[in-house]
DNA sequence: TTTAATTACCACCTTTCGGTGGAATATACA
DNA sequence: TGTATATTCCACCGAAAGGTGGTAATTAAA
């Protein structure tokens, strides 16, 4: 049960930006101080710029920042989306394509439940509530 | 957010075999029912043998089987210990190495109790609980 | 206008995971 | 003891994820 490295990578950019909402920093910068990948870093943020969730200029002295006023915009989830998706959220553990809770499998309730709840922790917590140590449980 | 397809394929078989628990099923006949690709199916139940989930008899009409009691023996942390290890569930999800409860990254509260209730959920439930659709959630 | 620092893009490499093929071995039973 | 039906074992294949290298495009500033 794990999230794939590169989303780990993405949460691990998005929070160091956050914490420095404002400065702009390379892809230089960013892979001295977060220990990811120099090349595999570059197209990350690429990618992250591409879905908005990072502003970027070219160029020199160029380099990728949140703004502190977007902090309350963007979500755990928005990450976790632009990177790996969502689906995963919705299938059944057992693979059982008719499987509901009308129909549940033997593991339906309490795969659900705990889907549910990181659901919930993805929706739930923007990078603000992040930095504020102000995590919400639901 | 997700288990290795093999984990998944892994709790589909325990389940079915919990289901006709007694039962001896060669690995074709779970092909069929179960749709695992046969060869991998094979492998994966070999393994499930060398780890002690499942007994297994070689030669005709041979075949792997859970017996009745030991449902309340196998819990679904042992599944998945077999298949893809417990090792994740005790990392920093920013990949901090020095992240504790007293020096905790950004993430490290909320990310903490979504882990801990999946484990708990994964220690606290045999394949008997399943059965009985008697989920314990702690 | 040149230079340096930067992102963007494209192709490829490596590792891991999922999956396949084939032969050796085991076993029940006719 | 022969045969059919199993598991076991080994080597390989293919796809996806993670990671690298090189070059073109962009931009600030000397």
């Amino acid at each position: 049960m794990h999230f794939r490295k590169t989303t780990e990578y993405a949460i691990r950019v998005m929070v160091f930006l956050a914490e420095n909402a404002g400065k702009r920093f390379s892809v230089n910068a960013l892979n001295k101080t977060l220990d990811i990948p120099y090349k595999y870093l570059g197209r990350l943020m690429n990618q992250l710029a591409q879905k908005g969730l990072v502003e970027v200029t070219q160029g020199k002295y160029g380099g990728y920042l949140v703004n502190a006023d977007r902090l309350s915009e963007i979500y755990l989830y928005q990450i976790v989306d632009a990177v790996e998706g969502l689906q995963d959220y919705d299938r059944c553990i057992l693979g059982f394509p008719q499987c509901s809770d009308e129909n549940p499998c033997a593991l339906h309730h309490l795969w659900m439940e705990q889907r549910e709840a990181i659901k919930n922790m993805l929706y739930s917590n923007s990078l603000a509530d992040l930095l504020k140590n102000n995590f919400s449980r639901r």
